[in-house]
DNA sequence: GTCCCGACTA
DNA sequence: TAGTCCGGAC
């Protein structure tokens, strides 16, 4: 995929680094990699503050999933990602609740695992490698399809086809696939939404409008 | 009523 | 691949 690098300067120029994730501990950004499945973040927001002091891998482990829901309920889909939290709290014991020893193991052998982890699809994998572990994976989510879509770029349907394109157009950078989605969740959001307000739009000239 | 940084089930 | 899960902001 051709221009990748130039779309990210360009980005990055109109809207400077994001300085992502927005989370305080790597724990919070995987359960908020769960709330925000198709759910605002504004939404997901309330749920983490409705933890309290009481977010952590403990915690989610020993509480009933009846509780755990109503904590989580502005999130949306409640009862699914109580389960969820609960299958992510799980996996993470594995590694005794510390990142540093997750991010010991091999990258493709955690997505593996992620992926075996009820709750926990392609997307949300990507986002814990990349922005809990450190692992170069490109997250691809509706935003990313959307925008590069209306680009004009040839989409492939399957989601590690898109992903393993993407990767191969750029740096494998751990850094540079952090800010470029989250740049481009900030492009979605001002500018390339459902309904695009095109006005003042960085990629305006060249863009194919393809709604 | 629409939309939101999806994933599971059948 | 369609149906389902689901609240809250707009």
């Amino acid at each position: 995929m051709n221009g990748l690098h130039e779309l990210f300067c360009t980005l990055l120029h109109a809207y400077n680094k994001r300085h992502w994730w927005p989370a305080k501990t790597p724990f919070e950004m995987m359960v908020g990699a769960i709330l925000t499945q198709n759910t605002t973040w504004t939404n997901v927001g309330k749920a983490i503050a409705n933890f309290g002091d009481r977010l952590s891998p403990a915690f989610i482990a020993h509480v009933n999933c009846d509780e755990l829901a109503q904590i989580i309920r502005s999130s949306g889909y409640y009862n699914q990602k109580a389960i969820k939290l609960k299958a992510l709290t799980e996996w993470y014991g594995k590694y005794e609740y510390t990142i540093e020893k997750a991010a010991h193991i091999d990258g493709e052998l955690l997505r593996t695992e992620l992926l075996s982890v009820k709750g926990i699809g392609r997307e949300t994998a990507d986002s814990i490698l990349l922005y809990a572990l450190h692992k170069p994976f490109f997250v691809i989510d509706t935003y990313t399809k959307r925008i590069l879509s209306r680009l004009g770029y040839d989409i492939p349907t399957a989601y590690d086809d898109l992903r393993l394109k993407i990767e191969a157009s750029l740096p494998r950078d751990v850094y540079l696939y952090n800010e470029f989605h989250a740049l481009i969740v900030e492009h979605a959001k001002r500018h390339c939404k459902k309904k695009p307000s095109c006005a003042g739009c960085p990629v305006e000239t060249v863009c194919q409008k393809r709604i």
